[in-house]
DNA sequence: GTCTATATGGAGATAGAC
DNA sequence: GTCTATCTCCATATAGAC
C-alpha cells in the first residue's frame, strides 16, 4: 500500500486529471483550475483532498510507482528478468506518440521540479529511482551482479534521453529507433546460464499508460 | 552572426544573466526581476532591450549556439571528427557538477519550453538540434555516411539522458559513467581509413560553460 | 537609456453558505 | 462534501519622469 491515506471516487479522479494535464502542460503552467476542470469538480473542493498544490504532486507520484510495480513486477515473475527488461523498453515504444508530444511524465516532472527548493524534486523522482533500482536488480539476475548497475543506468538513461530528444524534435521515430536499438542490445546480453535454445523469450505486449 | 540584431553591453549582461538564473530555476520560475537583479539593472528597463520575457529565450539560444559552434568547430577544425566527438562528450564531463545540479541548460530547456504552445518550444530546441546535426556530420566524416545518423542520435540522447538522471538523482556520477562510456565507446568506433597507430587521438581538452 | 511607480491580470488559497 | 465568491499576492508589462 501506498503512503495514500485517504481514498475516494473524487480523489482518484482528481489525482487521474493532474497527472494527465500535468504531464501535457508542465506543473508550473497547470493551475488548480485546469485540474478541476479536467476531473469535472469546482475549484474549491480540490482544497478538501489537498492541502496545497505541490500535495498533488505526492499522490501523483504514488500513483505511477504502484503503476510501474505492478506492470512490470507481473511480468518479471511471470516471464523472468529479460522478459521483465523487454516489457519496460516495450513502455516507451507503446507511448512514444505521446511522449513525443508531452516528454515522458516520469522525467519531465523529475526535470522540471529537481530545481524547485524544497521537497518536491524528491518527490518527483521516486518513480525514476525506483526504475533504475528495479533493472538493477533483473540485470543482476540475468548477469554478473557487478554489471548491472552499470547496465541498468544505460538502460534508463537512454529511455530518458529519447523521450527527451523525440518531445524537443516532436518526432516519435527518435522513441522508436532508441528502443529498437536496445531491444536487441537486450537480446545480445549473455544469460547467466546459457541455455541450448538460443532465440531471446518471447516479449511480452503490455499496453502503455504510465 | 546570429540574429540578434542589436548588441550592446547592458544587453549582453541581461543575456548572460538570464541564460544562468534560467538555467538554475527554470524559465517559469524565473521573474524578470530576477534577471535584473542578477544583471545589476532596473526592472523597467529590461524591457527596453526586450519586448517580452519570451524574446530573451531567443537571444539565450542564439547565445549558446553560437559558444556551441565556435567550441565544437574550432576542435574539429584543428583536430578532425573523432577528436571533435570526444570535445562535444568532454564537454559533458566537464560540467557534470552543474548539470547534476540544475540539470542540462540545453535539455531543461526544450523540456520546459517544448510544450508551450507557439514557437518557444521550436527555439529552444535549436540548440538541440544542431547537436545532432553536427555530431551526424562528424560521424559522417568518421565512418559510413548511413550510420551516421544512428550513432548521432545515439550519442546525444546519452548525454541528455544522462544529464536528467544525474540532477534528478543529485548524483554528478551518473555524467561521469556514461560520459567515461561514450568515451570508450568512440574509441571502439573503427575510422574510415584505419591508419597504422591504433591508439585513439589525443582527446582536446576544451573548458567548460555551454 | 535608465529609472521609479503603477496598472493589470492571473493563480493559490480561504471563507462560509448549502 | 461540495459549491460560489473572494482575498491576497505576485509577475508581466506599461507610463512617464529624468
Amino acid at each position: 500500500m501506498s503512503r495514500q491515506t485517504e481514498s475516494s471516487e473524487r480523489r482518484d479522479a482528481l489525482v487521474r486529471a493532474a497527472s494527465q494535464v500535468i504531464h501535457r502542460q508542465g506543473y508550473a503552467r497547470t493551475t488548480l483550475a485546469d485540474i478541476a476542470q479536467a476531473a469535472d469538480v469546482a475549484l474549491g473542493s480540490v482544497y478538501y483532498y489537498f492541502k496545497a498544490k505541490d500535495e498533488i504532486v505526492v499522490a501523483i507520484t504514488d500513483r505511477r510507482l504502484a503503476h510501474l510495480r505492478q506492470k512490470l513486477g507481473d511480468v518479471a515473475a511471470a516471464s523472468g528478468p529479460q522478459a521483465g527488461l523487454g516489457a519496460l523498453i516495450q513502455l516507451w515504444t507503446s507511448d512514444k506518440e505521446v511522449d513525443a508530444l508531452y516528454g515522458c511524465p516520469i522525467g519531465s516532472l523529475c526535470y522540471e521540479l529537481a530545481r524547485q527548493r524544497g521537497t518536491l524534486g524528491e518527490e518527483a523522482a521516486r518513480p525514476l529511482r525506483f526504475l533504475l533500482q528495479w533493472s538493477e536488480e533483473q540485470f543482476g539476475l540475468l548477469g554478473p551482479a557487478d554489471q548491472a548497475p552499470a547496465l541498468a543506468l544505460q538502460l534508463v538513461v537512454a529511455l530518458q534521453g529519447a523521450s527527451l530528444v523525440a518531445n524537443a524534435l516532436e518526432d516519435s521515430e527518435v522513441i522508436a529507433r532508441e528502443t529498437d536499438r536496445l531491444q536487441a542490445w537486450l537480446g545480445s546480453l549473455v544469460p547467466k546460464q546459457p541455455r541450448r535454445a538460443r532465440r531471446p523469450p518471447a516479449q511480452a505486449q503490455i499496453s502503455g499508460g504510465r
